[in-house]
RNA sequence: GCCGAUGUAGCUCAGCUGGUUAGAGCGAGGGAUUCAUAAGCCCUAGGUCGGCGGUUCGAAUCCGCCCAUCGGCACCA
């Protein structure tokens, strides 16, 4: 069993199902997991992001029997789609899993086999409303929705069985009732939380985790005739990817050979040999168990309940945190294939040829569905965001602050004159040496940023996106108060008043040095726009030497990694002299009327 | 049907264990300015805090009922 490791952190989303066609739900799931990912890395942490795509189960099968292609052509065609979108929206994944990899077959398969050893599966039947022309069973309530017909073909649903393993989730009640109750921030929102514990109130059965009506799965080991069900496939991915289940696959013997017919497993990683999955485990173990599996609403369920209970079952750590996000709605209504409204790509597209990637992120960081309501997608309120926050708010103020240093101080980091007395901004109501009063009687600006920070990193924790996001907007807000009450474009009136001119760089200084450490607390969400303001104000204070930028670089790329975050967002930075430049961030949009 | 949640200014929402004139952001209207991306700042919006009843010296905040909206209810990624 690997031990976690203190100063690592790994992020999850789900695994993708390759049947779809990605929109906006996997690209909010990843960029949420992207920002935190980012923010993680910037603290100093290594940091494990994985994403991926769920390739198993009769649907895939089916589309590509319609297709009248292989099932793996299918899955290799539509996992590419989701790397390629998802790389379009300047995701930081570590690794992209695919579940017909055989790292992943063999892994799954020694799982299985472990459960089964420990007593955690039985054979049992399974019963249930079967579509003969679709080849699908329906749940209950679902059968009862159809009228027990089949919605396709209109036939009735007949009732079937068949023989399936079974996962004895019923023997985990009680540890799951003393798990939930020792970590009562397991899953969150807290209103999902309560939906979980009020289901488990209502007991807990077993699950089939095998099927036999079709055969694009896994092969459930030792019953050659049973494919692993997806979900149990798919939710193992977390510990696969990171070779958690290595020692086991070598240890029991478990060969590529058992891989599926016709899975080639293409992508990224091809590791099919002991050494190879020895080398996977040996690098990533550690990052397991997951610091977040960031989830939409409707997987809640398996995440919280059935996971957690496999992960006893193997006696493998559970995940520290569950964040199940909500959906979009678009424009009031609930986005469904039939009603054609669906955020779909090209829409994405057009948001992001219009605003820029950095704004979509953005609204989909600041503005989505992160805790228990859904979220409304308005092209209006899209428009109101970007303009008031990033374009008036985040580019205007450092516009201004990075114009005035260019006019009043030749483009170079002032001196803060009051350096080594108090660099506040104005230590109480009353101001400093004339100096008229700040806005606020706490407004000592070292205090200030570092409050900020704080506020950031225990917002980001909590995957607060919203509330982190703040934290850097208000340092901002704080920063344009104060120039309109110091007023040092009033001050520079007469360049030749030393006395005023000291204040000016006094007053500049100290926005400069505010607006770059708002700046190094926005760029997980703004990544492409923030580093473009580092580099004016003043280069690269405390970033990556190696890639000679302040960017977030991937942990896994050698010699490249976050620098020292304390040092990075701290206030006064950024050394007298250094060339700070007037930079336009985020252009103004005229919207038209649609 | 069962379980749970929500209902506060035009919009999105804060308001913990009840207590001075109910708040923020956005939008809208007005004002003073000019360093800045016609941005920033200041003032304003008089909203029965869903409805009714109750507890209390006192409730948006506790209890009950009602109305409305929403979510979960297991094999769906």
């Amino acid at each position: 069993m690997p031990s976690s490791r203190a100063d690592a952190a790994f992020i999850t989303t789900p695994i993708y199902y390759v049947n779809d066609r990605p929109h906006i739900g996997h690209a909010y799931t990843t960029i949420i997991s992207d920002v935190w990912a980012r923010a993680s890395r910037l603290q100093g942490r290594s940091t494990f992001f994985l994403t991926g795509t769920d390739e198993h189960g009769a649907k895939v099968e089916k589309s590509a029997t319609a297709r009248g292609i292989t099932p793996q052509a299918l899955a290799d065609e539509n996992a590419a789609e989701f790397q390629r979108v998802l790389g379009t929206f300047g995701i930081t994944c570590d690794d992209f899993i695919r579940t017909t990899q055989p790292r992943h077959i063999r892994q799954v398969q020694a799982f299985l086999k472990a459960l089964a050893a420990r007593g955690a599966v039985t054979l049992g039947t399974f019963q249930g409303w079967y579509d003969e022309g679709q080849e699908e069973y329906y749940t209950e309530t679902r059968a009862k929705d159809l009228g027990y017909k089949s919605p396709i073909s209109g036939r009735d649903l007949v009732r079937a069985s068949e023989d399936n393993y079974y996962f004895r989730l019923s023997q985990f009640q009680k540890p799951l009732e003393a798990f939930f109750a020792a970590n009562p921030g397991f899953v969150q929102p807290q209103g999902r939380f309560n939906e979980v514990l009020g289901r488990l109130r209502d007991g807990l059965q077993d699950v089939p985790i095998t099927r036999t009506n079709f055969a694009w799965g896994i092969p459930f080991p030792g019953d050659g005739r049973h494919v692993v069900y997806v979900w149990i496939d798919a939710l193992l991915n977390y510990v696969t990817a990171m070779g958690v289940g290595a020692e086991l696959a070598n240890s029991l013997g478990i060969a590529e050979s058992t891989a599926p017919e016709g899975s080639t497993a293409g992508g990224t990683g091809h590791e099919s040999d002991d050494a190879t999955l020895a080398a996977l485990a040996a690098a990533r173990s550690t990052y397991w168990p997951a610091q977040y599996h960031v989830i939409g609403k409707e997987i809640l369920w398996f995440h919280a309940v059935i996971w957690p209970a496999m992960l006893m079952a193997l006696e493998l750590p559970l995940p520290r945190r569950i964040h199940a996000h909500s959906f979009w709605i678009a424009d009031g209504q609930k986005m469904s294939k039939s009603m054609g409204n669906f955020i779909d790509l090209p829409t994405i597209d057009r948001y992001i040829g219009t605003y820029g990637l950095d704004a979509w992120r953005w609204y989909m960081a600041t503005q989505g569905p992160l805790q228990a309501a859904d979220a409304d997608f308005r092209a209006a309120h899209f428009h109101e965001m970007y303009t008031a926050e990033l374009v008036n708010l985040v580019g205007n103020c450092a516009s201004r602050v990075g114009a005035m240093v260019g006019k009043y101080c030749g483009g170079t980091m002032p001196m803060d004159s009051r350096v080594g007395r108090s660099v506040d901004a104005g230590a109480g109501a009353a101001g400093v040496a004339g100096m008229p009063a700040p806005r606020d009687a706490i407004q000592c600006w070292v205090v200030r940023c570092g409050a900020a920070v704080a506020t950031w990193r225990e917002a980001m924790e909590d995957f607060d996106l919203v509330l982190a996001a703040r934290a850097a907007l208000d340092l901002l807000r704080d920063v344009d108060a104060y120039i309109n009450r110091t007023e040092p474009f009033k001050l520079a009136k007469d360049p030749s008043n030393a006395e005023n001119m000291s204040k000016v760089h006094s007053i500049l200084a100290q926005c400069t040095q505010t607006v770059r450490v708002a700046g190094v607390l926005l760029l997980p969400f703004l990544p492409e726009k923030m580093d473009q303001l580092a580099q004016a104000f003043g280069g690269v204070p405390a970033g990556c030497a190696a890639c000679g930028s302040v960017s977030i670089a991937r942990v896994t790329e050698a010699g490249c990694s976050a620098g020292d975050f304390a040092a990075l967002a701290r206030y006064g930075e950024i050394p007298v002299g250094a060339a700070i430049a007037k930079t336009a961030l985020f252009p103004r949009i005229e919207r038209k009327e649609s």
